[in-house]
RNA sequence: GGUCAUGUAGUUCAGCUGGUUAGAAUGCCGGCCUGUCACGCCGGAGGUCGCGGGUUCGAGUCCCGUCGUGACCGCCA
């Protein structure tokens, strides 16, 4: 070993010791006849100091060390005449002996520190630079930290990781496949798996009863911060479970890691929403409960007075913004744009404002009076001093915009505090969806997931109102997990593909494996799945999934640092049987 | 596929209704400095204003195109 400590764990218990250590310059002090350097590795900085009257040549050396050398000091450790209480290693210093560059350094484009200089372009090209820095690198010893805990958890649980291939059977179903070529067999392709889904179905059939994987998932769609072309799944499957014994089973793991890693305990249990009841509460399927400010459907209270925008709305929806009533005409006028921003997509914004002294202001004064609007704001819940605002129009969008409204206003009254915590699990989800353009039915989970017993009957006539055994569990408006209890025979698996318009050959063709094994016997079984770089970016206090994936790619879907995806030679391409049309 | 924002010293940014030699901070280099820890002080170097075209007597600034980067919509079972 080069080192006989690290940077980050000498005290003044270690005095007079002699140490070797290891590291690369963070920043040097020279002050003419002594000079400090603070040498950093993974565990810390310690302070190394030279000094004229000891060793003067050793102290020119050490003069030209430039930032990010990386060096070996031998010396003394010796206790600071001035303590730097900041630093965990402030109290002592090395007096160096012995110095030795292991290798030079060029000035690094961007300084590394907790608060660089850099803009994300540049650190993305010097990534390796970047994770240098503390929040990069507290972001990955965290991930680490989740995904042991993970593992001690359901290892405790008596699951098992398999792992599950990666080159696998392409489907046309969900997202868009990444795909690779066969040499072997030309004109063919694997695909890169969405998930390990029908593979740990088929572990449940073999009888592994409790499988998990931390495991690579690949989904060749448009990115946004917080999704990746490529992400990590923790991916379960259980055998001989209910939906119960599921979100038991998981919520246990939610509350296992705020525990172990925030020593953070919920004393309730995770509320369960339906989805019905979270679309017409908060218009998204993915609520953030750190604050309330539920919708009020006014639908039926507030026609009839002769405002067209309200009476020819099939959905009135409001929320009450607490102590708001004295928004200036500039602060409702930017509320009214950002509705009205494309994205949002409302036509308009009304309010109504509760004055502290008991008055009534609203932009449509002229339509209603005093007491309409104060039966409107006591329907809404709000009391003098609040801000009701209210948006009309057909009900889906209109629900959506007053959630991005609801949002909106979360984040300007400071409700989405970082360390606050507010899971729940939302059940019932639709099994199907209707699509206009394609016309037809998609599963909303996926094609395996099962109805409700008590709407299986509706598959023949109004597939549209079959609920399904799936579920979410969503924090502070992200959702950070999702499964089902499977369909596990093989009849209604087949009348599952029927509903989706899959012929019996095109479900045999790329199904057949699963369809097949179902017939040795298929236990009932059920899992989920977490995005774990959306979890750990949870607990980090991130915004983008980017900041806990070591090397991530761009918007575009590209590594800027390896400059990737990139051409391949003529040569790989024609032993792939691969033509590029040039456009 | 679409919308919006953005691109100026190594870096982060400023640069007004178009007008002399494009500024600041930081980093870098040199000098001074024996208790600093964002050390301090003095001095210096450093620019194809992303790229291409246009308008104009004159463009970092206005217009068009293009490329890069970021956020969002569509998309993501």
């Amino acid at each position: 070993m080069y080192r006989t400590h690290t940077c980050g764990e000498l005290r003044l218990a270690d005095q007079e010791k002699n140490v070797t250590l290891c590291g690369w310059i963070q920043r040097s002090r020279d002050l003419g006849g002594m000079t400090f350097i603070d040498l950093r590795d993974r565990y810390g900085v310690t302070q190394l100091v030279f000094n004229m009257d000891t060793d003067a040549l050793l102290c020119n050396e050490a003069r030209r060390l430039g930032r990010e050398f990386v060096i070996t000091a031998e010396g003394r450790v010796t206790e600071r005449s001035n303590k730097n209480p900041k630093m965990p290693t402030g109290d002592i210093e090395i007096l160096v002996s012995r110095l030795n560059i292991l290798n030079t350094s060029l000035t690094p484009p961007f300084t590394i520190e907790d608060e660089s200089d850099g803009g994300d372009e540049l650190r993305m090209k010097y990534r390796y630079l970047d994770l240098r820095r503390n929040p990069l690198k507290n972001n990955l010893l965290l991930r680490h930290q989740m995904a042991y805990e993970t593992r001690s958890y359901l290892n405790s649980q008596r699951f098992i990781e398999v792992e599950t291939p990666v080159l696998i059977k392409s489907t046309p179903e969900g997202a868009r496949d990444f795909v690779v070529p066969s040499r072997v067999n030309p004109g063919q392709f694997y695909a890169l798996p969405q998930s390990p889904q029908t593979f740990k179905q088929l572990l449940m059939v073999a009888g592994y009863d409790r499988y998990m994987q931390i495991v690579k998932c690949f989904r060749d769609e448009d990115l946004r911060a917080d999704r990746q072309p490529e992400f990590t799944q923790i991916d379960c499957e259980m055998s001989f479970v209910h939906q119960e014994d599921i979100l038991a089973m998981f919520e246990g793991l939610v509350r296992h890691l705020f525990q172990s890693i925030k020593g953070i305990a919920f004393n309730e249990p995770f509320p369960r929403l339906t989805y019905a009841e979270v679309l017409e509460k908060y218009g998204n399927d993915k609520p953030d409960l750190r604050f309330g400010m539920e919708f009020v459907e006014m639908t039926g209270k507030a026609k009839g007075r002769g405002f067209s925008v309200l009476d020819s709305a099939a959905y009135i929806g409001a929320i009450v913004a607490p102590g708001c009533s004295e928004y200036s005409r500039k602060q409702l006028d930017e509320l009214t744009e950002f509705v009205k921003k494309p994205q949002v997509g409302a036509k308009g914004l009304i309010y109504i404002r509760l004055g502290t002294d008991g008055t009534v202001k609203s932009s449509m004064d002229k339509f209603y009076t005093a007491e309409d609007m104060l039966e409107m704001a006591a329907t809404a819940g709000a009391v003098p001093g609040d801000l009701i605002l209210i948006l009309a129009g057909d009900r889906i969008p209109t629900q959506k915009a007053l959630s991005e409204l609801r949002l909106e206003m979360g984040n300007r009254l400071g409700l989405r505090s970082k360390g606050v915590f507010r899971p729940l699990w939302v059940v019932d989800f639709p099994l199907l969806e209707w699509d206009g353009a394609t016309d037809r039915f998609y599963a909303m989970h996926h094609p395996f997931t099962s109805p409700k017993a008590a709407d299986i009957g509706y598959l023949d006539t109004d597939p549209a109102r079959i609920r399904a055994n799936a579920y979410d569990c969503v924090i502070n408006g992200v959702e950070v997990g999702g499964g089902s209890i499977r369909i596990h025979e093989e009849q209604l698996q087949k009348k599952m593909f029927k509903t989706l318009g899959f012929t019996d050959e095109e479900a045999e063709r790329q199904f057949g494996f699963l369809m097949s094994a179902f017939r040795y016997g298929a236990p009932p079984h059920g899992g989920i799945a977490f995005g774990f770089d959306r979890l750990v970016s949870l607990f980090a206090g991130e915004d983008s999934i980017r900041d806990v994936i070591a090397f991530p790619k761009n918007n575009a879907a590209r590594d800027v640092m390896a400059d990737c995806p990139s051409e391949i030679a003529d040569e790989q391409l024609k032993e792939l049987s691969i033509r590029v049309q040039k456009s």
